[in-house]
DNA sequence: TCAAAAGTGTTGGGAGTACACCCATGA
DNA sequence: TCATGGGTGTACTCCCAACACTTTTGA
């Protein structure tokens, strides 16, 4: 290997061209949650995960939905600044949880030129959301896990419905490393079919280990709100004594109540600031 | 937004220029676990992890030692195949464990270009390995975390010993995401500590609910080396009965026996093949 | 009155913790 | 013989699943 003793010469041999025609991208899996009015006065309203995409205008994607994300500027941003970049064009709020993914780079992912893309997963409190950007949309999911490891995505908005299909295959017997294999995918543009997949799982694993989920409440809650968000997101019902021990210490009881609702009023929650462990 | 009708149009506007002057690397934490000879014939053999270092000979890093990597050819490679490309090039091996671990991008990381490097780990057996490739060399590993989130990691080839500090800064309560910040570090190129901190971590959490372990051991053990690795990687003493009802339906027992010791031999176990469950 | 959700107590099983104990070996 | 690691049984603790039960409200 050619040693170097300064500066100066190193850069002149240096070629960078050798390495161009390669660009990077961020995109953002921004998750939500939102609320389905109930028909039942009684009933509390159903909750849904939702995510936001936006409509592709341009030719190679014309007419495709996306998720948001932008070219990464080398000359000034790092990725992470780049996604918020991002978030604040889309979402017009500034602090947002914010969480790199993964980068996926297919060389084909892109018919223009080679692009790697870092995805990061975004969450947010839907309330806290002034306008709607145009061109985007917030879509609401449902989540099918088959037993064999297919997995069917529904997205919905009220008046576009995307379905998407998934190969999970485990890429080694000794690890949770799952390839994603696209088995049915029109309307969603690049590979973001397979960062919607893997940022849903990131979230739902995350949920039993972290705070994550007040990210996307807002700053009162009853527990049996927050016990939705907990069901639709892992996609399963929990028995309520078990989910009030275990989040009881991450929230503290206030003394607003929740009433009008046609039953019990319930206590409002707040995430606990101070906690120390 | 402009709208293109066909993909000739699109491309006459596009303008990838304006994204050149950015470079993608990869660096590969290789992991292995290695044994110390002990001098009391009846002891075991003390296990270390170890980590594979290359030594930078050209100008900017000389010196230094860094993780193996290469800059990815944009033109005819996934960062997966680059990384196993560098995998073959250092170890001469083939079949190795690898996985994505994160994106690093400081904007200065790299003083010669715009530099964004996809990081992964890969777990080998040492015993598999025929030949050392020229500047490279294992070094084992001490880990000492301490209270203040300040973590000290300390790496010894025989010859060198190379000492740097971290601080893990929680990003946002809610999260289980630390900053890293380099507190020391005289010895590293790039931010390879960070790299090696995030590693070493990662192993650390997927050994208790993956089975990644045996990605590193030979194909037949015994349950107390099995044991040994588990305590040096988790930093902590098990208790043998439980370590043992935990790992009993991953391994099977074997008819071969393991003697020689100093004391009552001992079964060895493999990785059991067809677990289903 | 009553459906719906809020909220609490009690019990049982499964997983991990701790410890006690015996076995087999080679210098 | 004995230090050392191999290997097994058991009792205890704690967490969580499951269920039973009471409370409070608005139409």
């Amino acid at each position: 290997m050619k040693e170097y003793s300064s500066e100066e010469e190193f850069l002149k041999d240096y070629n960078p061209k050798e390495f161009e025609q390669l660009s990077m991208t961020v995109d953002i899996l921004v998750v939500s949650v939102s609320s389905k009015d109930s028909s039942n006065y009684r009933k509390t309203d159903k909750k849904m995960m939702s995510i936001l995409l936006a409509k592709r205008e341009d030719y190679p994607f014309k007419d495709k939905w996306c998720l948001p994300g932008g070219f990464l500027d080398p000359k000034t941003e790092t990725l992470e600044e780049c996604a918020k970049k991002v978030l604040k064009r889309e979402t017009n709020l500034s602090n947002i949880y914010l969480e790199q993914l993964y980068t996926f780079d297919a060389i084909d992912r892109d018919p223009r030129t080679r692009v790697v893309s870092t995805s990061f997963v975004a969450l947010v409190d839907k309330n806290k959301l002034k306008q709607h950007v145009e061109n985007a949309s917030w879509f609401d999911v449902t989540f099918i896990e088959e037993k064999n490891n297919v997995v069917d995505i529904v997205l919905d908005n009220g008046n576009e419905t995307i379905k998407m299909t998934i190969k999970k295959v485990l890429r080694e017997k000794t690890t949770d490393r799952y390839d994603y294999k696209t088995v049915k995918n029109d309307s969603l543009a690049f590979d973001h079919d397979k960062v919607i997949l893997s940022g849903l799982e990131r979230i739902k694993n995350k949920l039993n280990y972290t705070d994550i989920v007040f990210n996307m409440m807002p700053e009162y809650f009853t527990l049996g709100e927050l016990q939705q968000v907990y069901e639709v997101i892992l996609n399963k019902k929990l028995l309520d004594p078990a989910f009030r021990r275990i989040i009881a210490n991450k929230v503290e009881k206030t003394e607003k109540m929740k009433t009008g609702e046609g039953h019990r009023p319930s206590y409002l929650f707040r995430y606990k600031k101070n906690e120390r462990d």
